[in-house]
DNA sequence: GTCTATATAATGATAGAC
DNA sequence: GTCTATCATTATATAGAC
């Protein structure tokens, strides 16, 4: 389905290699704070190459934020596909996102970029305020669904609570118990917090941290 | 106990201006996306008239928050002092919190600037990470010790719940609710989400966003 | 496919006039 | 107390060599 990586062209190979390098300096220090000469450096060319593939650090931003996107959702999907019992995607992403979560929280990756993006994209005007919106938007749709799954299967059934609202706080509980993370490790859980979270819910959570998921295999 | 405005010297004025031109537009667009030119543009003077108030752009920022904090907490403590009723922080912060997140929906003000400073201020280096690791594990604290109030208080009284876990969730599901209302405000009603919450945890909350409370005075 | 060289604009900061 | 003038640095982006 996917070429391996040594089939590549070598234009391919320094493609993924700047958007991986784009999406580890971002997540770091955000996007206005990054120039594309330090993207291009730690990618082993200079500001001018670089710019051979983007046409600007705009153009770099959208496009590692879509890419990245299609990758998770290719994930989740081929995931159901090949799954040992949910057969369609409301069943899995409550707990897909707590697994995700747990183990961004062991071997950072991802979240600390859409948080740190997600905040500094809110301003009407930047680059990725589309973006962004749109992603919320769906997020919470398919959350919803989500909720109304695990409402309906859990034991006993939870009664009463709206599932839209309840994606709502899950995301923004998510994000924001990223910052506090970030911010001091030590002092916060943020699996335990969603699980807890989950459990107040009337939802038993047990062990949903690790359900076993292929990994990503993108470099 | 503070000076009038029109008692203040030109140079006064002119520092309390920067600060508040500084506030709103590290709100609108973060930190490293702004720069001292347009901050000093907006608030009447060359950047050159600015850096004589500030020793350069981390000074600006830190006084600003610094300030804005002990305002913030200075409010508090007279709330307390005048109050009819309540006579310790921890009896009102929760309320507090409250009401202040609904008066940034109508009217936003300081809460971007939070959310948007405290995300980019997560990669240690950042002239703002202590000061904002410091202020989350104080805000924690406090709230921690509010949750425990609150708890005792309800009728009838929460039992078995951690009320430092329920600040930390708390908090997070404040600052994410504030990035969801920044980027669509229509379907994002914080209040009704912090109620919501507060109501799971089973404290009744009707009303708290309404309580009565002295005005800032600040310009 | 990636480089050097360069154009152009903006930044944070300083010195010193007024 | 605020300005103009200027500096050194860095930015995004382009043109064209190799």
């Amino acid at each position: 389905m996917t070429q391996t990586p040594e089939r590549l062209t070598k234009g391919e190979r320094t493609r993924r290699r700047i958007l991986h390098t784009a999406l580890e300096i971002f997540a770091e220090r955000g996007y206005a704070g990054v120039s594309l000469r330090e993207v291009a450096s730690r990618a082993g060319i200079t500001h001018a190459g670089l710019l051979h593939y983007f046409t600007g650090k705009d153009d770099l931003l959208l496009t590692m934020m879509i890419e990245r996107d299609r990758a998770e959702i290719e994930a989740i999907r081929s995931y159901v596909a090949a799954g040992t019992g949910p057969s369609s995607v409301e069943q899995i992403i409550v707990r897909w996102m707590i697994r995700d979560i747990a183990r961004n929280q062991s071997r950072p990756d991802i979240a600390p970029l859409f948080v740190k993006l997600s905040t500094e994209a809110t301003e009407s005007g930047h680059p990725a305020y589309d973006y962004f919106r749109g992603r919320y938007i769906r997020l919470r749709e398919t959350l919803a669904r989500g909720f109304a799954y695990e409402f309906a299967a859990a034991e006993p059934p939870v009664e009463g609570r709206d599932p839209g609202l309840c994606a709502q706080q899950f995301i923004a509980l998510a994000d924001g118990l990223q910052v506090q993370w970030l911010l001091d490790p030590e002092s916060t859980d943020m699996v335990a917090s969603l699980l807890d979270y989950l459990g107040i819910l009337g939802i038993d959570a047990e062990g949903w941290a690790d359900i076993a998921v292929p990994e990503d295999r993108s470099a």
